[in-house]
DNA sequence: TTCTTCTTTAGAAGAATTCTAATCTATTGA
DNA sequence: TCAATAGATTAGAATTCTTCTAAAGAAGAA
């Protein structure tokens, strides 16, 4: 990590009210110093103890729901015995590779959703999400 | 239930290759006796044991997961959580109110996807889920 | 019936996640 | 510079949802 990628996480951090601590700093390392990144809480832990900084699982959750409410990830929900947190908080759609459990993002632009029917009484959009789920065929 | 539903829901256990058990046919009458629903195994214990059917939670599951693998139900994944389990099988969509947990459906037809970008090399769609999540505003 | 296969079940086990409460660290401001 | 304070980290326990185990029960075949 070079001296401005520290100073650029470290800002990224104090804009968020969080303090950078060498725990955090490290998670926002691996998480945005390589492009977007979907991410399951463990993956990152191996990542971490890969990476030689001891963090506990209990950090790891407690600061990706953190960074979760600060905006800094979203959760992206396709699996329902795990989660999976998205470094690219805009608008987005995915592709998920159901064998290998990995996710893709989709631009915006890309894809189409249009027609939806007008809303439950009384209530408003938070997102719409398209999850493209596809499979590698046995052939 | 009369006799006719009994014996329709019989017939369709025994289409899907399911012994017609107490505890099936009492499932059965819950899942498909009042249109189409999304539910959780735990709502569909409680469901059961009110209407006075004792079955336990591993039964539960376990014909949760062999309607699924029959074709029977369908399960849609919208909340990290819990699963749900949907008793329309055929594709469409879903509004997922945020706040209470639950579903609603999004007829195929009524919500267009269109230009869906290629897909990663070497697969092919095993679906296209579209979730629109709402809630209701405090105002 | 009788045999076989499938089903149900209680309770244990597993996996992901959250909680607790003690310890540690970053920030603040005298 | 150095308390004082608020915030962060952590080990391990606890919780929740789900699956597994293995024994007992029920359904279908002949
Ligand atoms: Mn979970
Ligand atoms: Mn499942
Ligand atoms: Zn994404
Ligand atoms: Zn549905």
């Amino acid at each position: 990590m070079t001296q401005s990628d520290f100073v650029e996480l470290e800002k990224k951090l104090r804009d968020a009210e969080l303090r950078p601590t060498k725990q955090r700093l490290a998670l926002a390392q691996l998480l945005y110093s390589q492009g977007n990144r979907h991410i399951t809480a463990e993956r990152l832990h191996s990542e971490a103890m890969e990476a030689g900084v001891a963090i506990s699982l209990a950090t790891i959750y407690n600061n990706l729901h953190q960074f979760t409410t600060a905006g800094l990830l979203r959760e992206v929900v396709v699996d329902s015995s795990r989660s999976y947190f998205d470094t690219n908080v805009a608008p987005h759609h995915h592709f998920f590779h159901e064998e290998q459990g990995t996710l893709e993002d989709i631009a915006k632009s890309d894809l189409t959703v249009a027609n939806i029917p007008p809303l439950p009484e009384g209530t408003e959009i938070s997102s719409v999400d398209v999850i493209v789920r596809v499979n590698s065929p046995r052939r």
